[in-house]
RNA sequence: GGGCCCGUAGCUCAACUGGCAGAGCAGCAGACUCUUAAUCUGUUGGUUGGAGGUUCGAUUCCUCCCGGGCUCACCA
């Protein structure tokens, strides 16, 4: 795209017309009256007879979304984002200079409008223009007005021309905003305090994830974005902070698909004296509170299913679930005790078609198949209960049963959407999970956890019994909304940058 | 990273088995005093993502590269 465009060649002499008859190309301020869609609002149910009885006058800014033009009659269509009005426009109701301008407009600029509303033959609410503002050029065509712009990787580069568009889109950010504003009051209403933890930490603790790396210059240090803020939140919990909650970014240096962007939004709490169980109730509320908050109701469609968040959600043991699908898929018994013995497991898994690695035991193995084979079926709200120790170094174990924790997921339309536990507060043993992930860290695995000396040092100042868990917020407004892609709900997802050889 | 698919005008899309690269919208010029995907007449706009190759001839076939989508693997 060397060449300039014709079409912005011409959008650029129209706007030096303007500045040759007097009019600033670029003026600071517009005093409207009221928003287009508080016109529409005000005026949505007004019959033509009333309005031309009150006269009502109006002063209003917008995008320009077409221009049809009559001869003497001429007719544009303003958008404030979130509402269209018509406005009427000739000649003989304005000042010479404005339909000067008015012959000069573009499809995309932006105007103030001011004038009378009325309705037309066609009962078209419209605002009748006693003068037309010039406040802004929009120098590049836009797209079509009636296909949009479908273009998904033009929509996602580019979101700012998608929101101008596509309604949708727009519904989709504001839904999502609905989403983490219910959130907050809920979370604000039962006494939780919102507070902010480190992004930037020198280790990246709280989840089995790979971090990115940056560089502190002044105290020439490396740093990691985090991967969860869990591991700060415990020690406010230690602190005194009996129930806390963070709703921000975590960063995770892994692969790109429908559910995963490097960047996404976690709402992750912790509540003193409080266990799993506890946990599972309050999210089963949250949800369906947050559900009809940001939708109006309980269940949204996604991908062909109608999915419903009243409670009580499904709730499913970890190993239990895993061994009786084995058992169905390979048609021979398959026992929760399978799941918990290295080589029963094992076999079931390799049996199955699933890697079994050398290092893995029977709790890595035994959620590999409840992952293989649950995961994609669990579309309805599911609470996945009792986790393998094995994978959970920050849980803490069952009285009666040290090789299981206390910790479930949520799983809903084939993804997880929610993670929590009671929380492990015991040092000594948290200590010696963290050895455990120091052997599997240096047997190759990037993601196991490292040693976090100042952790361990805040629980042995006693972290309260304490439940907490993560909710993916990305991954929630894609339920709410209908999005069969995480890059739908998150206004710039990380895209590849466009090299020479394009564009 | 693997597999499959896609990339043509500003936007949305055509172009059969390899035979002059097109339409609608947008734009430009004109007509029109209430339209709303306005209509009508005329018209501009292209290195077909990029670089090579095969061929008399490539949007079409082949190779490589760039970008994207779906999917598998990894993860939340």
């Amino acid at each position: 795209m060397s060449n300039e465009l014709e079409q912005v060649a011409q959008r650029k002499a129209k706007l030096a017309e303007l500045v040759a008859l007097g009019v600033p190309p670029y003026p600071v301020r517009f005093d409207r009256a009221e928003t287009i869609s508080a016109v529409a609002a005000a005026h949505g149910d007004t019959t033509g007879d009333v309005l031309e009885a009150d006269q009502p006058q109006t002063r209003v800014a917008g995008r320009i979304m077409s221009i049809r033009s009559f001869g003497k009659a001429n007719f544009l269509v303003l958008s404030d984002g979130l509402s269209r009005l018509q406005v009427y426009v000739r000649a003989d109701s304005m000042p010479a200079l404005d339909f000067e301008i008015f012959k000069r407009l573009d499809f995309g600029d932006h105007v103030g409008v001011s004038g009378r509303v009325f309705r037309t033959r066609t009962n078209e609410l419209t605002i009748w223009a006693a003068s037309i503002t010039f406040l802004a050029k929009c120098l590049l065509p836009l797209p079509e007005k009636w296909h949009g712009l479908t273009d998904v990787e033009a929509r996602y580069r580019q979101r700012y021309l998608d929101l101008i568009v596509n309604v949708e889109a727009r519904k989709v950010f504001e839904t999502r905003a609905r989403v983490v504003a219910g959130i907050r009051r809920f979370m604000n209403g039962r006494g939780f305090l919102e507070v902010e933890t480190p992004m930037m930490q020198p280790l990246a603790g709280g989840a089995l994830a790979r971090p990115f790396v940056t560089h502190h210059n002044t105290l020439d240090m490396e740093l990691y974005l985090r991967v969860a803020p869990e591991l700060y939140l415990k020690r406010l919990t230690v602190g005194g902070f009996e129930k806390v909650y963070e709703i921000n970014r975590n960063f995770r240096n892994e692969g790109i698909s429908t559910q995963h962007n490097p960047e996404f939004t976690m709402l992750e709490f912790y509540e003193a004296y409080v266990d799993y169980h506890h946990l599972m109730t309050m999210t089963e509320e949250m949800l369906a509170e947050v559900a009809r908050d940001a939708t109006g109701g309980l269940e949204c469609a996604f991908n062909g299913h109608v999915i419903s968040f009243a409670a009580p959600f499904r709730r499913l043991s970890l190993r239990h679930a895993a061994a009786e699908a084995a058992a169905e898929r390979l048609g021979r018994p398959v026992t929760e005790l399978d799941m918990r013995d290295r080589e029963a497991a094992a076999a079931v898994a390799r049996a199955l078609g699933f890697e079994v690695k050398g290092a893995h035991g029977a709790g890595k193995i035994a959620t590999t198949v409840f992952e293989g084979l649950w995961e994609d079926r669990l579309v309805q709200p599911t609470f996945v209960f009792d986790f393998p120790t094995e994978v959970s170094p920050l849980s803490k174990q069952k009285p009666d049963d040290p090789d299981t924790v206390e910790r479930f997921e949520l799983y809903a339309g084939g993804f997880e959407v929610a993670n929590g536990f009671s929380e492990l507060n015991d040092p000594v043993e948290q200590r010696r999970r963290f050895e455990g992930q120091l052997k599997d860290r240096a047997a190759g695995d990037a993601e196991a956890h490292q040693m976090d000396e100042d952790y361990l040092r805040a629980l042995e100042y006693g972290l309260p019994p304490t439940g907490g868990e993560g909710i993916g917020i990305d991954r929630l407004v894609m339920l709410l909304t209908g999005s069969p892609s995480i890059r739908d709900v998150i206004l710039f997802p990380l895209m590849r940058p466009i090299s020479d050889s394009r564009s």
